[in-house]
DNA sequence: CCTGTTCCTTAAAGGATGCTCAGGCAAAGC
DNA sequence: GCTTTGCCTGAGCATCCTTTAAGGAACAGG
């Protein structure tokens, strides 16, 4: 899962950016609105998190921008206390939901899995089949049995869980899981299919992920 | 455990820390409403005592926003003397306990006990496996077999116990029993996970506390 | 049937992370 | 003051994770 912060104090970007990725997040930053825009734009986010009082650009256009070009990722925006009017406006400007500074972080978490589950009424359990995989433990389960996953291996794994259904392609797999944004030759994807389809035949949940020749992976949930 | 005090006399304030951390408590300390607040919603606390009557924001109104900001602490409020209003007040705000000034440590230390407990049934003694740990003699025993353990050692054996089944993170870790609120580069929890693991081994109660690389550490009843 | 592309599989190098040990420092107890 | 005890740091080592690379298998198109 990949998201954009979008945060001009260095001290709390690093704070959450640290902090998200020991939750397995890969996470990008901003410093100011007008590069934030941008990378908005030309990447695709699972989830931006926006500082409302930002040099250039404010968050509150970021947020329209956005909307406006037609994406429809979850926004959340971080907004001083008590600016009761920013509220109003951000959730009008399109945002899907915001936090007061200062706030815990046990708290925007859990409103981050709140917009990340919006497509998904299971609640933060995702499910494909006999497959269950838990981001808050990072806890994979085939049937009871647990299955033992390295980190990249459980990244991958979320991702095209949250994506069932849904052909993933190679590009934004290595996106949202790699966190590279260029094009490269590299075959780590192919390797870490591989490793995840060992562990999943071991544990009795084998065929789940398929091969869209081309293209990327799928699956499904028979 | 993490505690956090809001209390403005700095007498008091003083005597509680001292006392707390005879404990083996991590004590933080704020002399008035507004620094209270922050520091309580910023951080993760297992327990907040707030004295009513304090310059700033008032304790109750401490308590309801940290009860609107959806963090679910257990809150002790210090009170006056035959103050029952307050008391009514408290509670209706969100508090869980209130204790009289002036007070007895014991009897303080006795409800705080209560509230850590809340989440687990079995009272006071906490367990995983052959292991038993007793948050208020200090004792630990595997099987019949006692463990002798620095104060340091015991509080983060607590911690894993206490989260027994959830993965601990070396930050959350670092957060609750070192009381350290920065990233830091120190290598601490793996020195005492290691001094842990090699009394827990002599003891016979081996290979309980598991490592999640590059995450932390968790403990599992089996 | 041949050929080029894409994917799978494996092995091995390199890097990151955690473990262990020795030692210094500070506080407490004698 | 001296010893003991507990706390923490840093470096070397071991282990595991990640990535690269390369050969072979499967596939699609001509």
């Amino acid at each position: 899962m990949r998201i954009l912060v979008i945060e001009d104090e260095p001290g709390i970007a690093r704070f959450l950016k640290d902090g998200l990725e020991e939750e397995y997040f890969a996470v990008d930053l901003a410093f100011d609105g007008k590069n934030g825009l941008d990378m908005a734009l030309l990447n695709e986010y699972d989830l931006l998190i926006v500082d409302w009082m930002i040099p250039g650009i404010s968050g509150i256009e970021v947020c329209r921008q956005v909307r406006k070009s037609g994406i429809d990722v979850p926004l959340i925006f971080l907004t001083a206390k008590d600016a009761l009017d920013d509220i109003v406006f951000g959730l009008d400007a399109g945002a899907s939901d915001y936090i007061r500074k200062p706030f815990a972080f046990e708290e925007l978490l859990a409103r981050i899995r709140v917009q990340l589950r919006r497509n998904n009424p299971a609640g933060d359990q995702l499910t494909a089949g006999r497959l269950s995989v838990n981001p808050v433990t990072h806890q994979v389960l085939c049937g009871t049995g647990e299955i033992m996953l390295t980190p990249k291996e459980f990244s991958l794994l979320e991702y095209l869980v949250r994506n069932k259904e849904k052909v993933c392609t190679r590009s934004r797999i290595i996106e949202h899981v790699w966190d590279i944004h260029f094009d490269s030759d590299t075959s780590v994807i192919d390797v870490y299919i591989n490793f995840l389809r060992k562990k999943l035949d071991q544990a009795g949940c084998g065929n789940i992920i398929q091969t869209i020749r081309g293209v990327g992976y799928i699956i499904r949930e028979s």
